[in-house]
DNA sequence: TCACAATTTGAACGATGGTTCAAATCGTGA
DNA sequence: TCACGATTTGAACCATCGTTCAAATTGTGA
């Protein structure tokens, strides 16, 4: 993971038990946090979740922005990843946009740490708010090379592909406003949803506009 | 104003200079929360705002809950009233469903109290947050209920009302996390384009159902 | 001008939560 | 077994913030 924080690093010995240790701290965090909500988590929540003592979580990270920090930049790590794969791919470009989607949804759901991925950079301070802002940058950007290139190809038509780009990722994002885990449908299924009715928007007046359906 | 919590009525005299001190101080902390953010706004930062004290506040409002209900209560009583005047419109539904779009992200863009609106209703404590709860929902049902209308119309095609509501709602409100006045492109016409793509993507798969085009 | 209600002030208080760090404990290698 | 580094504890500290309220000030009607 790239060190994101300009500061000196905080020397910890990179033992097993310590790496073991911040990934199950990381993980526990992104589960407080999801449960309670950002801002009514404090770190005696995220220690009481390991049954442990707030003071310990300072041995292997500076302070809670580094924490949040920690856990936004995994979330993102996972996206971007996700992205330059089906990016990768030779699939259509409505499809690939679809399966982005359908990957967003999934992972801001129902993988810890998950949640929290560029939902509240507002909440970090400087440096790590730049770092992390940076990096939901490039991911932004994917949407909206990604439906810029489908323009091109004429299988997308919109007049602003950033405006179309932040409607899909409102959609995306919001959903752990409102999606739990365990109800009538699974963030799949949300997912593909998403993709059909969004996918669609692109197309819909593509095909209107070249006449041949 | 509807009396929206159980307590015991704050006994204020409703002379005219309260009147307006209240309407004042819900407009101070709208721009306030807007500027700095929910979580990072305090009652001293609105009263500074108006160069008076926090605890002058407390005159008008019971506690900080309070206050921010009332900020939510009122965009959602616009955002409502809004929905209720389009709907009565004989519009075809298509365009009922785009003007609500058009009019949900001007109002929580360019209006105060307006970026509130259920946002954030999780940062309210019982009662306020049940009564902001219901208006939320009742709005997020305008939504569902025009989107079933036009399924059953014939001019909508979606398997899930009520996801594509909400993925319609998610994109809107997501837009008080990015757009900013003053940019290339006001809050209307963001609107007029977030309307194009999400009415396109519940009509396109109707047209292309029906055969008919 | 005065009495009184309305309104504002601003210091103080209590609770909360981030953070520190000396001491204690644990783990490991010799 | 022991020394030493790694790790944890947990009380204390400090800053912040919501809230209170006695006193002061302002506004108004008689």
């Amino acid at each position: 993971m790239v060190q994101i924080v300009t500061d000196p690093i905080l020397k910890v010995p990179e033992t097993a038990h310590a790496i073991e240790q911040k990934r199950r701290i990381l993980e526990a965090a992104s589960r407080v946090f999801r449960r309670q909500g950002l801002h009514a988590t404090g770190m005696r929540d995220i220690a009481a979740e390991l049954d442990m003592h707030a003071g310990n979580l300072y041995y292997y990270f500076r302070n809670k922005h580094d924490l949040l920090a920690f856990c936004q930049e995994e979330a993102l790590t996972g996206l971007l990843e996700a992205a330059e794969e089906i990016l990768a791919s030779d699939a259509p470009t409505g499809e690939r946009l679809g399966r982005l989607i359908v990957v967003h949804v999934e992972r801001v759901n129902e993988q810890t740490p998950g949640s929290l991925a560029h939902l509240e950079v507002e909440a970090l301070e400087e440096p790590w708010r730049r770092a992390i802002q940076e990096r939901r940058d490039a991911y932004e950007r994917v949407y909206r090379l990604l439906i810029e290139r489908g323009v091109e190809e004429g299988c997308f038509q919109t007049n602003d592909p950033r405006v179309a780009a932040m409607a899909i990722l409102g959609a995306l994002n919001w959903t752990v406003k409102w999606y739990r885990p365990g109800g009538r449908k699974d963030a799949s299924e949300i997912g593909r949803e998403f993709a059909e009715l969004l996918v669609a928007g692109l197309t819909a007046r593509a095909k209107s506009r070249d006449g041949s359906h």
